[in-house]
DNA sequence: TGTACATCAGTGAACGCGCGTTCACTGATGTAC
DNA sequence: TGTACATCAGTGAACGCGCGTTCACTGATGTAC
């Protein structure tokens, strides 16, 4: 064969690990076909070989984001204790780093408000990638001791996302850093990890 | 005059109160001139009567979204003791009806995501009523007499934010409305406003 | 060993559609004389 | 009192552009004989 066995799936992979950049900083309506074809060094006419359908590659890659989120979350689980991991993650993930690169961020911050006007199976792919997340802290939750994990889960989750969110619309930078810092305090300090 | 002196400007007013709604359902890029005026009961040529140019007619939109947010403050903020109006705020605020009704809800849940790919103008509309909001939060919770009101404000607007647009990703009834009223019950507490 | 054919990832021109924007025009009514 | 003209919100055809999608083709190389 003139490309090796596995030629294609490399190229794809290749373009969807571009598209998952690419996803979080344009969003789905302004990312387009031939421009991230382009950034792969092909032209938009080979697309259709990979993907079935734009709403299909949204998808992909989208997958593709949140398998990357949850390689982190593992990584983080590997490092230390329940409690060091838990306190290590929001410092990771309520952050001025975090805030300033959508890219290479949350898709859950990134994305969320474009939600309601995607497919069917974007917004399947997105909730699953919602509950993987308040599953993986609610078991860290729990194995620190605190009562009602899965509560508390889903009330740290939605501080961390809101967090960043907001963080992210305001330009003035001090107030931005402000709300970061109180943020990532306030939300640790309900689950007793203390400074 | 074949219409009468304000004819122009209620016309305007008129366009701008409905895309103020379809700027929150279908974010300012789905958004479609024609399609507005034609909701107005008129054709596409007129609109540039009325508005410079798209990212103009969005900037006013977004104002308008903004301003009614205001307003709605303003009516808790008359009704009762300031405890009253936050507690009742925060009720309407992180709740099922709210979550079900992006069109005439809090714009900041609605269109955060999408603001990074937005005008200059349209980011500093945003970002003054985010601080708008911030502040009114602030404004309760240092009236009750609890300390750092604006950090606490920061961390409730974060909370509430987040779940509200956390609760929208999620296709888990069930799940949603539990997320919402943990939600609700965590950041009540969390300002010492029991039930 | 050499020639004809098959394979297939990728190319690039073309199509259709939606959308923002422009512009000459309409038609109802007020004003000038 | 009646006629000609001015005003101006709104009309609707047209333009250009970007984008998703299609498709005949290319060209490098493996396989058959």
């Amino acid at each position: 064969m003139r490309y090796s066995e596995t030629h294609k799936d490399e190229t794809r992979e290749r373009v969807l690990k571009l598209a998952a950049k690419a996803l979080r900083e344009k969003g789905p309506d302004r990312l387009a076909v031939a421009e991230i074809m382009q950034s792969a060094g092909l032209t938009h006419g080979g697309f259709y070989a990979h993907f079935a359908s734009k709403d299909a590659f949204l998808e992909a890659a989208l997958k593709e984001t949140f398998a990357q989120s949850a390689q982190k979350l593992k990584r983080f689980a590997a490092k230390g204790t329940p409690r060091e991991a838990l306190s290590a993650y929001i410092d990771f993930y309520v952050s001025r780093s975090h805030r300033d690169h959508p890219a290479e961020g949350c898709p859950i911050v990134a994305l969320n408000s474009d939600l309601p006007r995607q497919s069917k199976a974007f917004r399947a792919a997105f909730d699953a990638g919602v509950k993987n997340l308040v599953d993986a802290i609610g078991r860290w939750i729990a194995a620190i001791g605190l009562e009602d994990p899965e509560k508390r889960a889903v009330s740290v989750v939605s501080a961390m996302v809101g967090a960043v969110a907001l963080s992210r619309t305001v330009s003035d930078r001090k107030f931005s850093d402000d709300l970061i810092s109180t943020a990532n305090i306030g939300i640790k300090a309900q689950l007793g990890l203390a400074a």
